[in-house]
This record gives C-alpha cells, structure tokens and sequence, in this order.
DNA sequence: CTGAAAGCGCTTACAG
DNA sequence: CTGAAAGCGCTTACAG
C-alpha cells in the first residue's frame, strides 16, 4: 500500500508500454482488443485509479463543467441544477456547483475558483448588479459559457443566453383570467426595472391594454413572504392576480387561505413557473408551466455540443411555455 | 493571445525566479512583502491564471470536495448542500455535487468519476440498497468520507455518520400531540424497515407505549403526493399524526384542505425538518426542526480539519432537534 | 498496432 | 530570502 499505482505499474503488470494502456484509457481503437483486454484485467487487479489532473495538465481538458447559479435553494433552480448535472454526468463530465447567493462578488470568486480548476465550459444563473467582472474573466479566459435564465451581459454572441418565452407567459395567463371572468387584474410580485421582472410582465400589460382594463402592479420581493402579505396590499376592486413566480402565488394561497377568501371563486390567481408544489397545495395553484426539465436538457447538449464540436448555440433561446389551469384560477376541482 | 501564461512568464515578467512566484501562490511567508507584491503586479499585468491541475498533479491535492446526494431535489437536502457548498467555498475548497437519484449503480459511477477528479474528501449521503461497491472503492482510494443523514455502511470508524437526533424528536412530537388532547396518533410516511423511518418511529413508539395507546403506522414514500392520499387512509378514530416528514405533512395538509377539515382543531399534525415551507403555508405546520444549517456547518468543519489536521470526526454525531409548535397542531394562530 | 521520448505547469527539497 | 533541478502521471507526436 504505498503510493496509487500509475500507468508505469499497469504497463509492466500487462507486459505493454505506458502509451498502450494511455490508449486503452483513451478507448482508442487503434488497441488490439485482446492488448485492451489485458491491460483492463491488469488495472482491475492492481486497483489503478485514472489520475485526471495529471490528464487535464497534458491535455488541457478536465471533464468538469461549472454551474453557478444565484439561487441554488429555489426549487426552480434546483431542479434546473439536478437535470444539468445528470444530463452532463451521463456523457462523462463532473459538475462543480456553486451558489452565488446573489452576491456579485461572491459570485466573482466563485468563477475564478471554476476557471482555476480547469472547467470546460461555465453555466451561469448571473446575480444581478454585477459590475461585469464576472462575464469579463470568463471571457479572458476563452471559455464557453452561457447565461440562462437570466441576462446580465449583453453580449450574447459570446455567451449566448437561454431561457422562456415569459412575455408569452403572463399573455396566457392575463387572457385566461379575462376568459374567467376577471374584472381586475393585478400583476403581483418581482422587482421592478428588472429584465425578467419586465418581460413576464410585458404579456400582462399587452392583453390589458388590448382589453381597455387599468393595470395594477404591485412590485416586492419573489417569496412566500411577500405573497402572503400582498393580499392585503390590493385594491378592494382587484379579483385576479398574475403573480411573478409560484413562490408568490403559494404566499398568496396562504393569505388568502388565512383571509377566508377561497380561491377561484373569490379571487383567481395565476403563478409563474409550475412548480411541483402547485399540484400539491389545496386549492391547485394554476400556473405558467416552463418545462425545466427540457429546457435543462436542451442547454446540456447545447453546452455539449459547444465543447466538442465548437458550434457555439444562438445568441438567444426562448423555450415555449404553455398556461396549466387549475382550481385556483378556474374555480373547477380538476 | 497564445497560450496562458504560466510562472515561468510571470516570474519574467517580475524579474524572479519561477519558485518564488510559486511560493508567493502560496501565501509563503519568507517572501519579502516588495518582492510579493512585485509578483502580484506582474500576475495582473499579464493575466495569468492559477493552474490547479498542475498544482495537485504535483502536491496530490486539488482543492476539491466531492457531495453525493441521494436526492438532491428535495429542500432538505438542497439547503444542506447549499450550505456545505458556501461554507467551503469561503475555505477555499470547490465542490463537486451530483445528484445519484437513489440510484446505487449511479452512485458507484458518480463517487469514482469524483475520486478520479481527485477529491481531498466525500460527503455522502447515500442511496439504499448500495451493494457496498460505493464506500469500497472510497476505502480503497484512503480519502476522508463522511456519511450524513443516513447510514449504509456500518463502518463509521472509517466513515462517520453524522445526522439528527430523530428517535428524540418523534418523541417529542408524540408527547406534544398528547399534551394538546390527542386521542389517538398515528404515524404517517417513510418506507417500513429503513434505518431512519425506524429511528424517527422509535421515539413514537416509545410515548405510545407509556402513554397505554396503541399505534396506528402507515408508511409509505415521503413525498406530498403520499401524504395527499394518506388523509383517506387512516381509521376514523385517529385524530392526529406525527408524519415522517414534511412533505408528508404538507400533502396531509393539502388533503384536509380539500376534504375540509380544519387542522389544529379537527385534526392534529406535526411534520419533521421544519422546511421552510412549514411556515409558510396555512395553516401553519408544526414540525420538529432540524437545523440544518448548522448541521452542514458542523459537517463542513468537522471535514476541514479532518482534511487539515488528519483528525477523524467522532464516528457517530446527533445534532438536537426541537419542536416547533404551530397552528397544525395547536389550532392557535401564532 | 506498439514503444521511446518529450513535455504539460506546477511544487518541493536542496543549495546558496 | 531566492535560484536551479527534479519530478508529479499522464498525452502526444513520431518511429518503427
């Protein structure tokens, strides 16, 4: 038991030199596949172990793929986070996962650290008011990277920016409201000014316009909490809401629940995003559905695709989403 | 813009040799302050970039912190790894999650992709029905590894197990549920036989039986869609529950809802892990609160200086838990 | 299809 | 406090 053995020691254990067992590593085939199958019998007796810094120093390529995201702990990201890891663990990359905490220099470091470590390519759910740093090291590093989910640098050629169709989103869901019945719709929830926050809420106030109805926007934080309070933030005349995300809606479920008003048929609401939770609460939360799950899927090949044949992926991606009516919105119990 | 510099560029640059700058790197005290900064100066100017692989090909040692989760999607475990994850990164360590989906086939893949990444340690909180394939090849390869929340290899000596004191805190739950008038309690979810449903059941058990009652089990998966159903499954005379878990509860919750009956009066509930979402929904949900925020705290400790100063955490760690008692359970409304 | 040689960019004793 | 030299374990042309 004294040091791990090498690719010296599986060598002289399958009688070949070191550059046939390196090719046999390398699942080359230009290795007789008996040569193949000694010198793989040699390593499962000696327990060699594939040294990969010693691979990535000669090669200048680690099998590892950075993900920084701004909050590992929404469920949405999360979700996003565990499809992209297994998608890229399937094809042979580790992924080092880091949340940025919305912390712009936290999230520096954390992408210096990633570069450092040799990653193939970055993922990044950007914080917000970054100075720039971030996206800059990235690209003076020569690295593919890509923005999802969130935009905060402009140039999408260089790293190209993935994420859904919101605008469509609150359309959907702002006209369906109308279809129910709804006088007066609120739009609840997202920090004002921001692109994400603008773009869900762009639909919204396209359909109201074109329904000749005053918009309402009450403007706060994407959580439980704000929801939970903002149902007693609204005018007496509002009787639906598009919220910002499901963390929104879910608090305004709980309001409500608490307030005695029972949902869709007092008040309809709409949430943003379709998380699990919103199939599981009572009264059913209708929702935006973005289908994470693919869209986590479609940025790992594309991200796949980048590293191994250099086709960068278009500057901008919208994923279709699509409106899941429920009780809360609909009144109905399926 | 051809190659990335390397120390030999820098230490040009700043007129040394290539081993001082290595030693600046390394924060070596018996470099001159002049001199240090000289080097800084020089690193900047020229955009070099640490490369890791080299330095850990060389000192064995990658600055990297390897985290398998069972299921990484649900809040319990996302907080932990979150947490883990910040709280090493502030170390400077990296860490590479992945998600083995309680796959032990995929969890063998992941652990030994992550070993041949060089972790300097493993966290892992394991899938069942691991053959033990997982915890030998971390044997072999003599890395630090822990077991946290749950324990499939009995070595703790070589693995220690970490996790709550749960048989404590269904205990406590139990007692609570008495205390508030309780007739009869029965405990809802978890897969009959594993180790934790076993340990969070023992405390249940345990009351019940000094309180002369009998108990009423139904397990089943942990997750809301269970405890949904649960609600149409329990004899008539039960009229409160110590669930395995919040997910549970926050499906019975949601059952109720739609049943109509009206928790904390009608019905009695307690969950388990206080996930944030306990406070959150209405009606407010007791639980039995782990803080595991300080638990992956402890954890990422306990392996720095295990990884620094060679000392092996105590085999076997309980974190306290508490009760958190809320309207679910006390049918008062703070 | 296989072997001998060079080199990836660092760290680590060792001299000075 | 600083410099010259060896070597970590692979991959990569290049010869054969």
């Amino acid at each position: 038991m004294s040091r791990r053995p090498t690719i010296l020691d599986v060598a002289a254990r399958a009688g070949v030199s070191k550059s046939t067992v390196s090719l046999v590593l390398q699942n080359s085939a230009q290795v007789k596949a008996e040569t193949r199958e000694a010198v793989r019998a040699a390593m499962a007796e000696i327990g060699y172990v594939y040294n990969r810094a010693a691979a990535q120093m000669r090669s200048q390529t680690a099998g590892l793929v950075g993900l920084v995201i701004n909050d590992l702990r929404n469920p949405f990201f999360t979700e996003f986070a565990t499809v992209l890891q297994m998608t890229l663990a399937a094809k042979g990359y580790a992924t080092v996962i880091a949340n940025s905490d919305e912390d712009p220099d936290l999230q520096a470091k954390l992408i210096g650290s990633m570069i450092e470590h040799g990653v193939s390519a970055l993922v990044v759910s950007p914080a917000y008011d970054d100075a720039g740093d971030a996206f800059d090291q990235i690209a003076r590093a020569g690295i593919p990277a890509m923005q999802v989910l969130r935009k905060t640098d402009p140039r999408t050629g260089l790293f190209p920016f993935a994420s859904f169709d919101y605008a469509a989103g609150s359309a959907l869901a702002t006209r369906h409201l109308l279809d129910q019945g709804a006088k007066r719709i609120a739009f609840v929830g997202g920090m004002e000014g921001r692109a994400i926050t603008e773009e869900r809420k762009s639909g919204y106030l396209a359909e109201l316009k074109r329904a000749g109805i005053a918009p309402f926007t009450h403007h706060g934080r994407s959580s439980r909490a704000f929801g939970v309070e903002a149902v007693n933030n609204l005018p007496d005349d509002v009787d639906a809401a598009v919220c910002f995300n499901d963390l929104v809606a879910l608090g305004m479920l709980s309001g409500f629940a608490r307030a005695g008003v029972e949902l869709g048929r007092d008040f309809r609401l709409v949430g943003f995003d379709d998380i699990e939770d919103c199939a599981q609460v009572w009264p059913l939360v209708s929702s935006i559905g973005c289908d994470i799950e693919s869209f986590a899927q479609d940025v790992a090949d594309g991200l796949l695709a980048w590293m191994q044949t250099g086709e960068t992926p278009p500057p901008e991606h919208r994923a279709p989403v699509e409106l899941i009516a429920r009780t809360s919105s609909t009144g109905t119990i399926d």
